[in-house]
DNA sequence: ATCTATTGATAACC
DNA sequence: TGGTTATCAATAGAT
């Protein structure tokens, strides 16, 4: 753009790429800066180099702006059903639990309150299923919660994947350089979203 | 910067400032893109303004760009710290269960090889007292399954936000503008296991 | 990195 | 919002 007009398509030359990306680097986190500075405006920009390297500048931090940009109705997509199948999942389980033990514990009560001298064999029985019960109940119980714990995990790591980075920048006129690259993304989740709101598209002009 | 050079903090005048927000964003957006397209740099930027309207830029799609950030290293950060107290948790409470539940299949197969009839009152009063200890320990079970859901719906809410939507630009030539605005951000933390990748849709199941 | 000729962006005004 | 224009800012090409 000065000592000659160029047309905005990759830079063949590698150096000359580098070289210009690294000026307009440089301008456009400035120009995002002022935006946020001038209009108060929440920014993220993320730039990973044509190497892998990441860059990036936000007025806030990067994971409250992403978090922000996933909490809109629109980006919530398609999990949605996955985790109304999982609350139903839930309330259902523990509906059921609840109510078996409550009536473990009132049949024990009852037991209780009878002298033990006067039961005779089928009572004793009828104690030990309980029991047995009990235990395989529990049994179950702990294979849940070693599935529960799996899964857990399993979201746990996920997340990991989820929590940003802390300020890295000690003002927000800074922007860091942060090494190594990462590779193969897999994408899940398509949108749909009908009505959507007052959405339009802009589509920009280069010269 | 043109008719007089301004100073870059927050413009006052509020029209003045969003005709500023409204001007600066096309640039920056440009700027973005123009970089992304010279360069072959992977960009993403995403602009709340003051009101809470989205605006965002993405030169792959908005997801691909997060979760390329939230690959790397840096960014799977602290929540470690979290994770691992969990992680020891749900290990001491396994094995301790694990223990527990051996135990008493063992006592109650010694009750089963006698002779039910030959039991006294102190005996009976052992077993009525395994029972009940089941029960409790039915109970303690259910709260930390109780617990496990919880945790895995925060979990799986988190990661709703995770899933991001498609290719909202047809290309990459386009900027998405979108509306609505999202407010305070709380976050639950947590998380573990270094290695290991790909996994994604993860349901519970529950019994 | 630094330098400048140019193009590009935009503040103030309409 | 959407134009115009005088300036300021960014930067391509060369050093």
């Amino acid at each position: 753009m000065t000592r000659r007009k160029i047309q905005i398509k990759k830079i063949d030359n590698t150096t000359a790429r580098q070289v210009t990306f690294s000026k307009r680097r440089r301008g456009v986190f400035k120009k995002a800066f002022e935006l946020s500075t001038l209009c108060d405006a929440e920014i993220g920009l993320m730039v990973f180099s044509a190497t892998g390297k990441l860059f990036e500048y936000a007025s806030s931090s990067m994971q409250q702006v992403i978090q922000r940009h996933n909490l809109r109705p629109e980006n919530l997509c398609k999990m949605d059903q996955l985790s109304l199948e999982l609350q139903l999942e839930n309330g259902t389980s523990y509906a059921m639990l609840s109510k078996e033990i409550e009536k473990k514990t009132h049949e024990l009560r009852k037991i209780r309150g009878e002298e033990l001298p006067g039961m005779d064999i089928e009572e004793l029985q009828k104690l030990e299923k309980e029991l047995e019960v009990g235990l395989s109940r529990g049994e179950r119980f702990l294979e849940e919660i070693t599935a529960l714990q799996q899964k857990g995990a399993q979201l746990m790591e996920e997340n990991q994947r989820l929590k940003q980075m802390e300020n890295l920048f000690s003002t927000q006129t800074h922007v860091l350089e942060q090494g190594q690259s990462s590779e193969s993304i897999t994408n899940i989740c398509s949108s749909s979203d009908p009505q959507d709101n007052d959405s339009s598209d802009i589509s920009l002009k280069l010269g």
